[in-house]
DNA sequence: GCTAATCGGTTGTATATGCAACTATATTTG
DNA sequence: CAAATATAGTTGCATATACAACCGATTAGC
């Protein structure tokens, strides 16, 4: 794929999502090439689910901000891949909560490393403190922008 | 949707896309609310047109980095909407050229006007120095992550 | 000039996402 | 306690995205 370099912005938006798509891309190249069929959405997903796991769809929609239906999905690719299963609470019957399976467990060290490595080369140029203060921009906008979200309901 | 800060991560990676996904959907529900069916990046697309029209699909594909088909079917759900329409070109009639409609055309005052206040209202708060930092960054992530990307071709 | 390679676009398949409507299971309330 | 309300999850529909396979038009190479 070319970058003509005819289109330019530069307002924080466009710049995000740009950026965004991209890393998701490489993410997913990376992983798929060491013969790992996981997207960034779901690696996201089995980060919290190698520190803790049992927890609801629910959970995971509401910390990740996604809508419950898109939840259900993505967990649901996972389950087609055998990455994790879905148990139904016997405390509160409506609940789903998400297990790895064994081969969802067996995935970590590897994929932690590949994604380390990835997030290293990407940001080994930048300066440390640079880097801080984009991240704290990047958290105010999102502030500002979830306010205007909610308030807007 | 409620917050629950259970979920926390603060690498650039998921900051960039938990931030993008949040403006995308506080653009589109600030057009929706204003009577305007109208995605941030079909907007993105419709702000090159209102500077020139008469492009093809695939320079907008390679101009944001987008696959063709993707870009295809944005196109098509724009013409759906009747916000353009594509012509074949004559001059190599393999070329599909993007042209604003009336009606499209007719939405670019408030559109822009929309998304411009929304932009000064979610940056507001943020200094300017800082902002530059965190666009700089960015672009560098950016770069960096495609270069990979390019490279693992 | 003819064949092969390239290019622009479309379509099928897959993933991720959100809204709305619906089901089933709690919980709240009168 | 029964009825109303709230919650978790699923499904239909719509959008955006990418890859692969394909078609038709154009260009390159011999």
């Amino acid at each position: 794929m070319k970058f003509i370099t005819s289109i330019k912005e530069d307002n924080i938006g466009f710049l995000t999502g740009r950026t965004h798509q991209m890393m998701r891309r490489v993410l997913f190249q990376t992983f798929q090439e060491a013969g790992y069929d996981v997207t960034l959405e779901q690696w996201i997903i089995l980060k919290h689910l190698w520190y803790q796991d049992g927890l609801s769809q629910q959970f995971f929609a509401d910390g990740l901000l996604k809508d419950k239906s898109s939840m259900a999905r993505l967990i649901a690719n996972m389950e087609k891949k055998n990455i994790v299963k879905r148990i139904a609470s016997k405390e509160d019957r409506r609940n789903k909560l998400i297990y790895l399976t064994e081969h969802g467990r067996t995935l970590q060290e590897n994929l932690q490393r590949l994604a380390n490595n990835l997030l290293k080369t990407i940001t080994n140029n930048i300066d440390t403190q640079e880097m801080d203060t984009c991240k704290k921009v990047l958290s105010q906008v999102f502030e500002n922008a979830m306010n205007i979200h909610k308030s807007e309901v």
